[in-house]
DNA sequence: AATGAGACTTGGAATTACTATA
DNA sequence: TATAGTAATTCCAAGTCTCATT
């Protein structure tokens, strides 16, 4: 509480015609050509960037890729809608048709749940995951003991012979049933055409397609094709349907279904140089003002976002197979959709109505909601519709950082040691412990710091200038103290582990509807320096401690309030807000306006369901994006400029992936986003190339040549007619304006949708391009090339490790040994064969006198190492600006990932770690085992449960039968 | 229409845990 | 067994987007 008390205050393709659609049929020949060139082989045969230790942003790496990609570049055509598309918004009516009638069973379920000890089988205990089941039986009745898997299993078995889940249960099954058949084992299609494209003949023998699923496919009505499809490469899929259905033209063939950065990335002229990053254009900042320190009511309005649908919802939504396509590719969904549902009842087109699964409930609605939340709370379910999130809620709250423990090492001012209050100290701790960082040479750092330092100390206070402050002794003291630490036996380092895990392990918990779900951030943030990034105005400031009457705690109306850890404290304020999914929230100590909010951890399922959403209305998108690229094409030469400016940022957005670009206070980092461009960050270079240059989301440069099409190119030039460097380029755009434009062209759709479109078309056409038949070693590394690719366009970006060249070196030391050691092997070789001893080593000894034949294994054997040492080390060098967590976490459809797995029978934990696992609902899992048991329920039990305590290692083709599971 | 509060996702860096190697 | 290197996790800043209010 110290410090509290003082401050509390491509062109897509080849050529210029990047993102043409029309000429293509010219380009045809050459395309193809350069169809078999990977992205990254670039025509100058370099990796495609340059080896340098530019610091972080300066990345050559982000040189796009130049050679072409696709043949598949296909015009506008403006009939393409009418035969794709259509069928997938049927599938999602269907979808949503189900919805509801699931969300019906899933109440009875829900209050059962409520009410029935947990030891008896049901499906609500497949939502959790694993550990948490686990924990959560053992508690309960003997049944529960029982491995959960089981539970799951009977339960399953026993569900599917009820008769209100019969239907949905044997559909399901019946699909599961196929998704079991080991890959290997099914018999691949035979009769089918030749394939045209690439990975075509490649499909053709995949282990994927077997003879009695294309019986069973006949014999299926409802699901046929999905199911039939789910294991098929997606080249031969288009393949099949081209032969199969009526589907007019294969969007494979088309580069609509392309993200456009991807196409980019084949362009040649589209690059990301490696040029100084910090000193892009618009970096004039404006004047530093203090926030206002409005008092904030933490009383929210009730927020009615999508209709919530609860994981146990979403279950039975899994259950009821509402989504057949999950395990195809959104590249090639609506193909598929257009040919295999012939219920269709909707118009080829996307319609322009908002579908159900985006509505959002009305203001009066809502209001309704809020206020009526609670008398109705354990009758309506999260599904509902009126925007709640959960029924009941219970938590511990949060726990603090421990209150400040003073040192008594005295810093220096002018030479001379100097007294401190604990209070004072621990701010100057706080610097102390920074000077190794870029921030304690920062003048404004610097600045911020002592001004709010010198509050605490106060005007009387010797210490005024910072230039006579010397913190080194603190320094040092901080560097013993972290070394002492390092040097504690690996006993003490457990024991002080286990006892902070004895006293963290009740906050680490909340039960959201009776199911026990991990919680994020329950510690709350501890006092320090703000490390504001590139140049934030407040960087430096004190962050005040936080004390419990900061925070706002949000729980269960009938749940316990949780008990202050403090003692004679108390909470600000205690809610029941069911309508939001935080747990606990505090204003921020640096900036006013701004909250701290305790969340769910992203393995939970409130989490995970908005997740599936989002995946969901990437997916959608890809329906609509063929006629919202014609619409802004047509506008680029609109005369309306406000619509030539919207066009125009759409395509931006779209092509680029840029972010939507908020206003920003002039209390922040100056960075923009696509609608606050500024006029110098974009240079026009003729004839028609753009070169963006600005900071972005956490000052990361973005430096980015690129072609656009030539209208583009020319209302870029009006745009900037007239206007100063620092203006925006898109004066009457804002990203509200833009954003209620987009949702007119999909319902739900706003500028962050195009980022994961763009991610997870990438991913999924170049997984499907490129792997080839291989080790599964070699695949890892095509699955490490696309979502490489993917950071690039989303221009994720690290900070290049500081021990990186070190690394290198050594490791091409390394590579200089094995050469040599190369030559002596072939020197012996030769003397071998003719029957002479080798030569003495290096250090003069007698080498052992090898067969030549043995000498050839060797010499292979090195061969291998040295090729495997010059992969890795270009790898490294490849990724050393390249982050590829952030899109694996955020921006990749895991869906995607798992299918692919499963297609090329790559274990999903090369894939995915823990943390990414764990965002995948178990119920998948447990369900699979339950098919797999209707198949072969006794080797289940006989061979697989005895192994339940590995689960987590099983095979990923048992745990993830269904792609669809991998919904995050 | 503009503004701002609010709630949630996305993001890179720092820290910690784990693993391979000498 | 120590160390180096890497991977996973944590931290918390910085975005996006919605909705209510003015």
């Amino acid at each position: 509480m110290t410090v509290d008390a003082c401050i509390k205050q491509k062109c897509f393709d080849d050529g210029p015609a990047v993102f043409k659609r029309n000429n293509k049929a010219s380009k045809r020949t050459e395309m193809n050509s350069e169809l078999k060139n990977s992205p990254s082989q670039r025509p100058d045969g370099s990796s495609g960037r340059h080896v340098s230790d530019a610091p972080k942003g300066q990345n050559s790496i982000l040189q796009r890729g130049k050679a072409a990609l696709s043949a598949k570049v296909s015009p506008v055509k403006s009939n393409v809608t009418s035969s794709k598309g259509s069928t997938s918004i049927e599938d999602r009516t269907n979808y949503l048709q189900q919805n509801s009638e699931s969300n019906m069973k899933e109440k009875k379920v829900s209050n059962k749940h409520q009410n029935k000890s947990n030891g008896d089988s049901d499906d609500s205990d497949d939502d959790k995951p694993l550990n948490v089941r686990i924990a959560t039986a053992s508690a309960a009745s003997p049944k529960s003991q029982l491995p959960n898997v089981l539970k799951g299993l009977s339960s399953r078995v026993r569900s599917s012979s009820q008769s209100e889940k019969t239907k949905v249960s044997i559909k399901k099954s019946d699909e599961d049933l196929e998704d079991c058949i080991p890959l290997s084992s099914k018999v691949h299609v035979s009769g089918l055409p030749n394939r045209q494209s690439p990975n075509a003949s490649k499909g053709l023998s995949s282990p994927v397609h077997s003879s009695s699923q294309l019986d069973k496919g006949r014999t299926r009505i409802e699901k046929s094709d999905e199911d039939l499809e789910d294991d098929i490469p997606l080249s031969l899929k288009f393949q099949l349907k081209r032969n199969v259905g009526p589907s007019s033209k294969s969007s494979y063939d088309s580069d609509e279904d392309k993200p456009l950065a991807y196409k980019l990335q084949q362009n040649g002229s589209s690059k990301r140089d490696n040029e100084p990053l910090k000193s892009p254009k618009g970096l004039n900042k404006r004047p530093l003002s203090e926030p206002s320190t409005s008092g904030q009511s933490s009383i929210k309005r009730s927020k009615l976002s999508a209709t919530p649908v609860p994981a146990k919802v979403n279950q039975v939504m899994s259950d009821a197979k509402t989504d057949d396509n999950d395990n195809v590719p959104i590249a090639h969904r609506m193909k598929k959709l257009a040919h295999s549902d012939n219920k269709s009842i909707f118009s080829k087109k996307p319609p322009k109505l908002v579908s159900a699964s985006f509505k959002k409930t009305t203001k009066k609605s809502k209001k309704l909601a809020k206020k009526s939340k609670y008398s109705k709370s354990t009758k309506v379910p999260p599904s509902s519709g009126e925007g709640q999130k959960w029924i009941t809620l219970v938590h511990n709250g949060v726990i603090f950082p421990p209150p400040y423990k003073p040192h008594g090492v005295k810093m220096l001012y002018n030479g001379q040691p100097v007294d401190l209050t604990p209070e004072q100290e621990e701010v100057a701790t706080m610097f102390a412990v920074m000077k190794d960082t870029d921030y304690a040479t920062k003048p404004r750092f610097i600045e911020n710091f002592m001004n709010d330092w010198r509050q605490i100390l106060g005007k009387k206070h010797i210490i005024k200038k910072f230039e006579l402050c010397d913190f080194t002794p603190i320094y040092e003291w901080h560097q013993m103290e972290k070394e002492k630490k390092k040097q504690m036996s690996a006993e003490e380092k457990k024991a002080l582990k286990e006892d902070k895990l004895k006293q963290e392990e009740k906050y680490m918990w909340a039960i959201v509807d009776g199911v026990k779900e991990k919680v994020g951030n329950f510690r709350v943030e501890p006092p320090g320096l703000f490390r504001g990034r590139g140049e934030h105005p407040k960087m430096g400031k004190l962050k005040r401690r936080i004390c419990p009457s900061d925070i706002t705690i949000n729980i269960g109306k009938d749940a316990p309030i949780p008990e202050c850890p403090i003692p004679g404290e108390r909470w600000k304020e205690v809610k029941h807000d069911n309508t939001v999914t935080w747990l606990a929230f505090w204003t921020d100590p640096i900036n006013a306006r701004e909250f701290k909010y305790v969340f769910l951890a992203a393995s939970s399922s409130l989490k995970g369901q908005s997740d599936k959403e989002k995946y969901e209305k990437a997916r959608a998108l890809k329906d609509y994006i063929h006629d919202i690229r014609v619409k802004y094409t047509k506008d680029f030469v609109s005369k309306d400029i406000t619509k030539r400016q919207i066009a125009v940022a759409t395509y931006l957005i779209d092509k680029l992936a840029l972010r939507a670009g908020n206003e920003k206070d002039d209390d922040e980092a100056d960075t923009v986003g696509c609608c606050t461009l500024k006029v110098e960050n974009v240079t026009l270079i003729p004839p028609n190339k753009l070169q963006f240059d600005f900071l972005g989301k956490d000052s990361i440069r973005y430096f980015n040549t690129v072609e656009v099409e030539l209208p583009v190119y020319k209302a870029i030039g009006q745009f900037k007619v007239g206007k100063s460097d620092g203006e925006n380029l898109f004066d009457k755009l804002d990203t509200s304006k833009l954003n209620a434009h987009l949702k007119e062209l999909m319902p739900g759709l706003t500028a962050k949708v195009f980022r994961t479109y763009n991610a997870s078309v990438t991913l999924d056409e170049m997984l499907n391009r490129e792997t080839k038949d291989g080790d599964f070693a070699e695949k890892i590394v095509v699955y490490q090339h696309a979502n490489k690719e993917v950071a690039i366009i989303c221009n994720h970006q690290r900070s290049v490790s500081k021990s990186h060249t070190a690394q290198m070196s050594r490791l091409s030391e390394k590579m200089d040994e094995l050469k040599a050691e190369m030559i002596e092997l072939q020197k012996d070789l030769i003397r071998a064969k003719k029957g002479k001893p080798p030569l003495k080593d290096a250090d003069g000894k007698t080498k052992k006198n090898l067969s030549p034949e043995a000498l050839e294994r060797k010499i292979g054997q090195t061969n291998a190492k040295i090729e495997k040492m010059e992969r890795d080390m270009k790898t490294k060098e490849d990724l050393k600006t390249v982050a590829l967590g952030t899109s694996k976490i955020n921006y990749l459809d895991p869906r995607i990932s798992v299918a692919w797995c499963k297609r090329h029978e790559v274990p999903i934990e090369k894939i995915f770690n823990k943390a990414l696992l764990a965002k995948i609902p178990p119920r998948q899992r447990v369900q699979n085992f339950h098919v797999r048991a209707s198949i072969e329920l006794w080797v289940l039990i006989t061979h697989i449960l005895p192994m339940l305590s590995l689960i987590n290692r099983v095979h990923p083709h048992v745990l993830f039968d269904q792609p669809e599971s991998a919904e995050t």
